[in-house]
DNA sequence: CTATGTGAAGGTGTTCACAGCA
DNA sequence: TGCTGTGAACACCTTCACATAG
């Protein structure tokens, strides 16, 4: 829930999920000032639907003129708490757990990974750009240690629903999910976001055999 | 587009994302018969979710009883084409896209990566279990010797717009991006799934500091 | 005269409630 | 009786259209 003056609005989910679009837009044009109109061709999304979006949590533009970008891209990462460090702890050194932590490292988002947790003796100690893999009896200690708020599973389908109830219990915020399972959280309270590439290929399918339109 | 008797109606794109979720839990509960309720319940939706979604493709079930498992998991195959044997290239062997080939090796996932494609020398010539890396400039060929249809971008954000001008133009007929960059495709019949790793982390940091509800 | 901010209209997807059939 | 299949009600999101401010 988001104060704006006395308003108080629910926002909608996706409305979240468009801002970091519009950030990334914004920073990748480069411009001073930006219309919504060319904020939203740069994301992908219809100018109303930018200004829709924006005018959940206030009035940031200027009528006739657009937005200042610099201010607009600060009050995004404000909206989205990206200007409080955000930490996450991948749990899961695999293939994929590993890959993740690389990519983060490369492309600055904002999120930063503070701790990767394996369950496998072997992988523990193994050295990252800056992180050490560490054992997963320590998950529930380097969350409290480290004000971790995000959790995000990479470990094998058996294993991801004891993880998911470590962490929700060790009190993250919200879980990132890549095992093919859908977890069962009880804390309403905490948000679960599910990304799982066989389902996505799979659903794919379906438009490899018809028509269909493109997705922003 | 799908036919079911006489009718022809439009299949929402929602229900064709949660269809293969119902084939995963219907494989997984290992049951000859299932009813709505028990599908939804592992799969993670509502018991009306499921029939409205099976509904759409004709009537499965037996009022009274349910579904018999392994005959609607064969519709539902069918009508995700996975019966066809799909068949994908991925564009990109950096870390991403061997992580990926490499996944769904393991889980079989009934769509098949049956290319991989590098603009690094240096990378050509990798081997993975039963595919080699192959120059960049053979994609075109490749798509039209193998009867490819779905294409996997995995290059760095400079490269997937070019990469996806190519794929569209030799034929394929969906495309998974995850590069960081909104695609522009002109072909409207080719379906475009935008997975971005770095925007999920970052609309999920708004929910590590408000309340809210779980997605499965 | 331009581009924002926003109520109203329209469309799409989900939940409800129950008729219909084994 | 039990569970499917489905119109109707509802909730949600997007697009339209325009008043409004610079």
């Amino acid at each position: 829930m988001e104060r704006h003056d006395g308003k108080l609005r629910r926002i909608p989910e996706t409305t979240i999920r468009r801002l970091p679009a519009y950030l990334r837009a914004l920073t990748l044009m480069g411009h001073d000032r930006v219309t919504s109109d060319a904020l939203g061709q740069a994301a992908g999304y219809s100018s109303e639907q930018v200004r829709k979006d924006l005018a959940y949590f206030g009035a940031f533009g200027t009528r006739g003129v657009g937005y200042d970008a610099k201010m607009l891209a600060q009050e995004i990462r404000r909206i989205l708490q990206l200007d409080q460090g955000v930490r996450a702890i991948v749990v899961g050194a695999g293939r994929l757990g590993t890959a993740l932590v690389r990519h983060t490292d490369e492309i600055s988002s904002d999120v930063v990974i503070s701790a990767v947790v394996d369950v496998n003796p072997a992988v523990v100690g193994t050295q990252f750009d800056h992180l050490t893999v560490e054992p997963l009896e320590r998950l529930e200690a380097v969350i409290q240690e480290r004000d971790i708020g995000m959790g995000i599973i990479t470990v094998p389908q058996s294993a991801a629903q004891a993880v998911a109830n470590r962490l929700v219990e060790a009190g993250v915020r919200a879980i990132l999910n890549f095992a093919p399972v859908a977890l069962t959280v009880n804390d309403p309270t905490v948000f679960v976001q599910h990304i799982d590439l066989t389902l996505e290929m799979q659903a794919l399918a379906y438009f490899v055999g018809s028509a269909a339109r493109s997705e922003p």
